[in-house]
Parts: structure tokens; C-alpha cells; sequence
DNA sequence: AATTTATACATAGCTTTGCGATGTATTGTT
DNA sequence: AACAATACATCGCAAAGCTATGTATAAATT
């Protein structure tokens, strides 16, 4: 089972959410909470998550701040105020999405004013 | 707002759980129903219907059959046995992801058990 | 009657985005 | 010493929906 392409879309919003839940967390760190969370359903591979916060910083929704661990860098990220607010129309979004899915996919459809 | 992003993977779960529904149906009016159903929000277009309809033919899980309306051409699409089989496997993993997603996104997560 | 809109199919090429593979380096475990 | 985990990064691939375009019939509007 690998729903590889249902996170298409999605994984820009998890990031600023938990960014939004944790006020600030490093790339690492993030691929072990969502694993954790997720029952090991949701896996995010590193070819996915620098290139999403690389862009997600692009975008100047989240600014990075390097931290050493002894010798090993860490670049914790957080939201900037306007990544605040994106966040807030993202998750909103991706809800009322899944909602609107999930009533296409599960309740009976009224063919009374259907197409056809 | 556009979720063109947030469709990917869901379109082809979609289109099955309308053929369960409906026992069948032709592309366009697939697009209509959609439309209608979503209040408008998702609009399905010809260019990832149409690839989408063929890729399950190809699969073997749906089988269509032409009907002439007049001089016009209509592909009406039905489920296979194979597909009925992956509709109810597909519809399922669909409400699974989405599930977690939604813990993910609006639960307070617990820091307890996670990384760093 | 002519024009526009809706119905109904189809495909080529583009873009986005997550992934696999690969690379570098430090730290902890066996 | 060897291996696994931590922690960053990038290149090229593949999947999938979209735009644009094309063809054709039917209905609605002017």
C-alpha cells in the first residue's frame, strides 16, 4: 500500500501545520513526527522534505535558523507572519477538500438534479 | 483556490466509487456529477478525465461501450469484477489517508513520543 | 438563419511534486 | 572496527492533472 500520490498536495500544508503546532522544528525532526503520528503509514522521504521546506522558504512562509549540535548542523525552521497565515488558508483548504471528498466517495448521490 | 494539486490520486477512486454507485456512467457526465455534488469547488477537465478513463480501462478494472444518441457518440463506463474488487480497496485506502491526515493536521500532537 | 453555448469525445505537451538514488558528514551502538 | 541512526543536500525520474487544441453534433440565443 502506498499512497505515494495521495500526499501530492498535502505535504506543503503538514509542514506549516506542525511548524504552527511546534513553533519550530528541524527537516529530520519532522519526517520522524509525522511517522511517528501516522502509525508509519506516512513516510517522507528526504528527496521530498528539503525540497518542499526549500521551497516553502522561497516563498518566504518560513525562515530557517542553523543550530550546531557539537559538530552537526541542525536548520530548525518557523513560520514567518505571513507563513502564519497561509497556514491558516492551507489547512482550511485541505479540510474542506477531504470533506468534500469524503462526501462524494461515501454518500449516495442524488441523481434528482444530476447530469445525464 | 485551486486544489488541481490535492485531486492527485483521489480522480481514479473517484470515478470507481461513481461507477459502484451509479452502475454506469459516461465521461462527461462524470464531470457534471462531480461538479455538482462538490458545490462547484472540483472541476474535473477532459485532459485528466478522459487519460484517466482509458488508464482504467487499460487496467482492466472498468469496460465501456459505445451508444449513439442520434449521430453522437456516448462511452458509457462499467465496472469490471476486478474493479468492483479495487473499488472497495481503493475507496478504503482513500478514507484511511484522509484520516490521518486529519489527525495530523488538527490534533494536538503528542511530544511525548516523538522525535528529537 | 447565423452565432454561440453545451454536449461529447480525444490527445500532445507542460508543470508540479513526491520519490529513488546518491552523496557528505557526525554521532551512537554493537 | 563496523554498522545504524542522525542530518543535511541534490539530480533525474515518474505520475498525474491541466492547458490548449482539435473534431463533431445538438440545443439555445439573437
Amino acid at each position: 500500500m502506498n499512497h505515494t500520490e495521495l500526499l501530492k498536495g498535502t505535504l506543503g500544508t503538514i509542514i506549516l501545520r506542525l511548524l504552527e503546532e511546534k513553533g519550530r522544528m528541524y527537516g529530520y525532526e519532522i519526517t520522524q513526527l509525522v511517522k511517528e503520528a501516522s502509525g508509519e503509514t506516512i513516510l517522507i522521504k528526504e528527496g521530498s522534505l528539503y525540497p518542499a521546506l526549500h521551497k516553502l522558504e522561497a516563498d518566504g512562509l518560513i525562515v530557517s535558523e542553523e543550530v550546531f549540535i557539537g559538530k552537526r548542523v541542525r536548520k530548525y525552521y518557523s513560520l514567518t507572519k505571513p507563513g502564519k497565515k497561509a497556514t491558516r488558508a492551507s489547512v482550511d483548504e485541505l479540510l474542506a477538500f477531504m470533506q468534500t471528498i469524503h462526501n462524494l466517495i461515501t454518500s449516495e448521490l442524488n441523481p434528482s438534479h444530476g447530469a445525464a
